[in-house]
DNA sequence: TGTACAATCTCTAGCGACTAGAGGTTCAAG
DNA sequence: CTTGAACCTCTAGTCGCTAGAGATTGTACA
């Protein structure tokens, strides 16, 4: 039960060139080779993957999986250190979503204070080039 | 009055090297320069950074900032354009937030359900390792 | 005027997590 | 045995900066 990296690709739903990445930064196993050089994966690697493109959508970092599946391989050991990996993410989504809310509510003020007339009058150019005038203190946001 | 480029970043709060690399992308006009090659700016200058990061604050990518300092240039144009632009930055910021709202719950129920037992009974690890566990579908999140 | 040293200069490379493309090789079906 | 899809490696590009090297310039003080 031998994959390709193509049959790998849509079995897990990571584009190839994503698996080839993950294997040059280490958080996939170099798998073996076929003679001519092609990768042929098992099913461990199936699940592996699947852990990694999970874990991604859920937003953690790439550094944040590898200990994460550094610490699926000791099952002896206690699953505090995953907890505060978990945390420490949560806890940046939250932050992340306060930001944004803000946000939101800044855009929909200047839409909604825009006269739709000409630009000289705009409130959304002129809020941009004066900081005063948003109803809002904001930060950075990505 | 003519400014460094050291005085410029601190009256406007943008780092010194951000201020070079906005000149090179042609958000900031090249300034003039002593005949030591240093940049001096002027009021003008001031102004312009200002909007930049201002609108860089609320999240705009440097091309809609682009559309809309041109857009600041011609005050007799209607800002109908300038409304676009913030209406689909809205709405990128709200398609942002109901996907960060999901990953919230899904990374709170992930810590609820730990019970702080070695790492084989734990929930988070199992979660990650089979999407199936999940209480809700998500799609990618940055 | 001399000198020290902070500030500035250009240039290149790095970040994170991929993605795209060129140009060549291998596999598998018919 | 031929065709062509799939695979290979390698480099470079994405975005919006940030960091560093190594050289030059500006300026405050003696």
């Amino acid at each position: 039960m031998d994959l390709s990296i193509g049959d790998l690709s849509r079995r897990v739903a990571v584009k190839l060139p994503t698996i080839r990445y993950y294997e040059q930064i280490g958080l996939l196993p170099a798998p073996p080779r076929t003679e001519g050089r092609q990768r042929r994966y098992g099913p461990e690697d199936v699940s592996r993957l699947r852990f990694i493109r999970h874990a991604r959508d859920l937003g953690f970092e790439v550094e944040a999986i590898r200990e994460l599946l550094s610490l699926s391989a000791r099952p002896d050991q206690p699953c505090e250190p995953a907890d505060e990996i978990v945390l420490r993410h949560l806890q940046s989504v939250e932050r992340r979503l306060a930001q944004l809310t803000l946000l939101r509510s800044e855009l929909r003020h200047m839409l909604e204070d825009c006269r739709h007339g000409p630009v000289r009058e705009c409130r959304i150019i002129q809020v941009l080039a004066n900081h005063d005038e948003c109803r809002y203190e904001h930060g950075k946001v990505g």
